[in-house]
DNA sequence: ATGCCTAACCCCGTTAGA
């Protein structure tokens, strides 16, 4: 059992929470629930698929940015006190997809990310080089915060599988837009910038996790999923990271999204 | 093997997801 530090007898704890639901319309009674069984401080929604959002339990303050039919991501913070910084990501002022979502909370930069797929991978779609070039994007402004010594951690579905141990069957894999090597070689330069995969962090070894099964062939029932949904920490945060799980209830309900939520709790600053 | 799901939109088949 982890000793928590204790202070006025309240578990110093905050939960920052993250999970793809494939539409927030045909999730609206699943969100609550998590919310209401989980109680995190912060939730990271994507794929919301809608241009506005339906009702969501009153006592977290909503930051968001939507779409008609794709796309979406939204913050969720306990309290009244986040700040929106951006809800576009730099580096392209044409790209009006909505998949970026950049708040301060409780001192923490929180940034929320709806990683671009990518497939497929073929000289006649432009949809890889747009993730590549998406991921670049990305990295500077993690490069910024990070000369910055602002403390911030990305999370998100970032539509990428890290390592073999992150999915069923590495061989499945290969060549697809997840697991290309420029798509690693771009994880691998968010690492070096400094930044830490919160999961690997505590669970370096671990392999069958996944955050994501497909819905055909039976994936869910015989696990055969991938792990691309994510928490990258800045160096101050990874310091706070008591424990990260992926809860995998959600996946099993009516009607589940394809993606399952992953949790990260963190000690509050004044430890 | 782009397919044996699912969701949105609205064309009730097509596009996208991963």
């Amino acid at each position: 059992m982890r000793v928590r530090r204790i202070f006025f007898g309240i578990a110093m704890t905050l939960t920052i929470a993250s999970w793809n639901v494939n539409s927030i319309k045909a999730r609206q009674e699943h969100a609550a629930k998590f919310l209401e069984e989980k109680k995190p401080d912060v939730l990271f929604l994507q794929e919301l698929k809608r241009e506005s959002l339906p009702e969501l339990p009153s006592e977290y303050q909503i930051n968001f940015v939507g779409q008609k039919t794709y796309n979406g991501v939204a913050i969720l913070t306990r309290g009244a006190s986040a700040q929106l910084i951006s809800s576009q990501l730099a580096g392209d002022p044409d790209d009006l997809q909505a998949r970026y979502l950049e708040i301060e909370w409780e001192g923490i930069r929180l940034i929320n990310i709806y990683l671009p797929n990518g497939n497929p991978v073929s000289a006649d779609s432009d949809k890889f080089p747009y993730k590549i070039k998406w991921m670049g994007r990305l990295y500077n402004r993690l490069k910024e915060l990070k000369e910055g010594n602002i403390p911030f951690l990305v999370g998100g579905d970032f539509n990428v599988i890290p390592r073999e141990i992150d999915c069923y069957d590495p061989s499945a894999w290969v060549g697809d837009a997840l697991f290309h090597a420029q798509t690693h070689k771009m994880w691998r330069m968010f690492l070096n910038l400094g930044l830490f995969d919160a999961f690997r962090i505590l669970h370096p070894d671990k392999r069958d996790s996944y955050t994501f099964w497909d819905y055909q062939g039976g994936a869910w029932p015989r696990n055969r999923g991938i792990r691309i949904d994510h928490f990258l920490l800045s160096p101050a945060i990874a310091d706070r990271l008591l424990s990260c799980s992926i809860d995998l209830t959600p996946r099993g309900w009516e009607k589940a999204s394809d993606h399952t939520p992953i949790l990260i709790e963190l000690s509050t600053q004044t430890q």
